[in-house]
DNA sequence: ATGTGTGAAGAGCTTCACAGCC
DNA sequence: GGCTGTGAAGCTCTTCACACAT
C-alpha cells in the first residue's frame, strides 16, 4: 500500500465503498466487481478502479475484489483500524440517540465521555457512559487524550463549546448546530444539517 | 438570474453560503464581503465570487453582498422559495426528533405525513402530525403529491420502503439507514451516516 | 471470456490577475 | 481604497481504451 497523491474526492468515495462493502459482508457476499460495487454506490466503475489503484492492486483480474479483504484495505488507508475515543457534548434528544446507537461501537468509535450543563443530567448513566459536568470538559479531554468530539448543543452555545474543545486539543468536530464555528487552522468541522440535505435533494428534483 | 452551466460543487457550496447567511441575518448583519463569507464557510473568496457570478452580479463593488438579498437569490436558484411537503417513514427515536425539529418548518420544509407499522403508534399525534399506517403509504403519497421523503426505519426494512416510495412517485430520499437503497434512475438518495462522517474526520486528523 | 490496472486524452473546476465600479 | 465580476491560465479529476492477468 503506497500512499501517493490522493484526490480529496477519493477519500469521500472510499467511505461510500466501505459502507456498501460492510453491507455485502453481512449478506455473506465474498467477491464483488467494480461494476456491481459501482451500481450500489452510484459511482462509475472506472472511478472505483482508479480510486483503489492509488493504493495498490487489491483485485483479481477476471474475478473482482474480495469483500473482506477490501474492507481491511480501505480501513487501513483511512486509519480506521483502531477504536477511536470521542467526546459528546450535549445529552439532549440527539445526544441520547447517539449514545444509544450501536453502530458507532461496531465501526471503530467509542463515546468515552459525555458532558452536559444540566445538573439533573450530570451523574446519570446513559449506555455505560456517565454524564459529566461540562465545566470539566478541558480537563477530561486532556486526561483521555481525545481528539474527536460531537457537539450536540444549541446554536447559542455551540461556538463557545467548539472553541473550548479546540483549545483542549480536539482536532475533529461533528456538529449538529446549524451555524459556523470559526475554528482555527488544523481543526476540521463537519456540520450535520438536515434541512440543508433536504434542500440539496430539492435541487435535483 | 441566468441559469447557465453550473458546476455540481457549486450547488453544495451555495447551500453552505445559505446556512451562514441565515446566521448572519439573525445576528443583524446587513452586508458581507466574499472574504468574510469565505472565512465563515472555509471557502476561498474567489470561489464564492465565481459561484455567484454564474447566476448574475448580486454584489456591490467596493461594498460586498447584501445579506438578505443574497439569501433570496440563493433560495431562488435552489428552488427553495416555496414550502415543500415531505413524508416521514418510521417514527422511532430519529423520526420523533425530526418531527420535533422546528428548523425544518423555518427553512421551507413541512413534514406533511408520517408513517409507522407499529399499531401502538398509528393514530397518535406527534407535533400536529398524525401517524398513519405504513400500509397506506402509496395512497397517501399520491394524494398529497409528495416528492420528498425521509426514511428513518431499520436496515432490514429500508430498501423495501424506499422502493415503495419511488414507485409512488417520490424523487428524493433522505435515508438514515446505513445501507444502499438501489433506486431507479431519477431518484436521488442522500444517506445520513454518522459513523461515516466521523471516519471522514479521522482521515483529516 | 471476464474484469482489473493504468497511461493518455479530455473535461471540469479552481486560481489568477486585473478591469470596472462604488 | 476596497471589493466585485470575469476571461484566461493552470490544475486536478474523470473518462477512455486497451494491455494484462485469471
Amino acid at each position: 500500500m503506497v500512499q501517493r497523491r490522493i484526490p480529496t474526492e477519493t477519500v469521500g468515495r472510499l467511505l461510500t465503498y466501505l459502507r456498501v462493502l460492510l453491507c455485502l459482508a453481512e449478506q455473506g457476499v465474498d467477491t464483488v466487481s467494480s461494476r456491481d460495487l459501482g451500481n450500489s454506490c452510484d459511482v462509475n466503475p472506472c472511478v472505483i478502479r482508479k480510486d483503489l489503484s492509488y493504493f495498490g492492486g487489491f483485485g483479481k483480474r477476471g474475478v473482482g475484489y474480495d469483500v473482506r479483504g477490501l474492507i481491511g484495505e480501505i480501513r487501513a488507508i483511512l486509519n480506521l483500524n483502531r477504536v477511536m475515543k470521542a467526546a459528546l457534548v450535549g445529552v439532549g434528544n440527539v445526544g441520547r440517540a447517539l449514545l444509544a446507537n450501536p453502530q458507532f461501537e461496531g465501526e471503530g468509535f467509542k463515546i468515552a465521555v459525555a458532558f452536559d450543563r444540566d445538573p439533573d443530567k450530570i451523574g446519570r448513566e446513559v449506555n455505560d457512559v456517565v454524564v459529566e459536568d461540562v465545566a470539566m470538559l478541558e480537563r477530561r479531554i486532556r486526561e483521555e487524550g481525545i481528539r474527536l468530539a460531537i457537539v450536540a448543543v444549541g446554536v447559542s452555545e455551540a461556538p463557545e463549546i467548539a472553541r473550548r474543545l479546540a483549545d483542549a486539543g480536539v482536532k475533529g468536530i461533528l456538529s449538529f448546530a446549524p451555524c459556523p464555528l470559526n475554528m482555527p487552522e488544523g481543526v476540521k468541522v463537519t456540520c450535520v444539517d438536515l434541512p440543508t440535505e433536504m434542500a440539496r435533494l430539492v435541487y435535483y428534483l
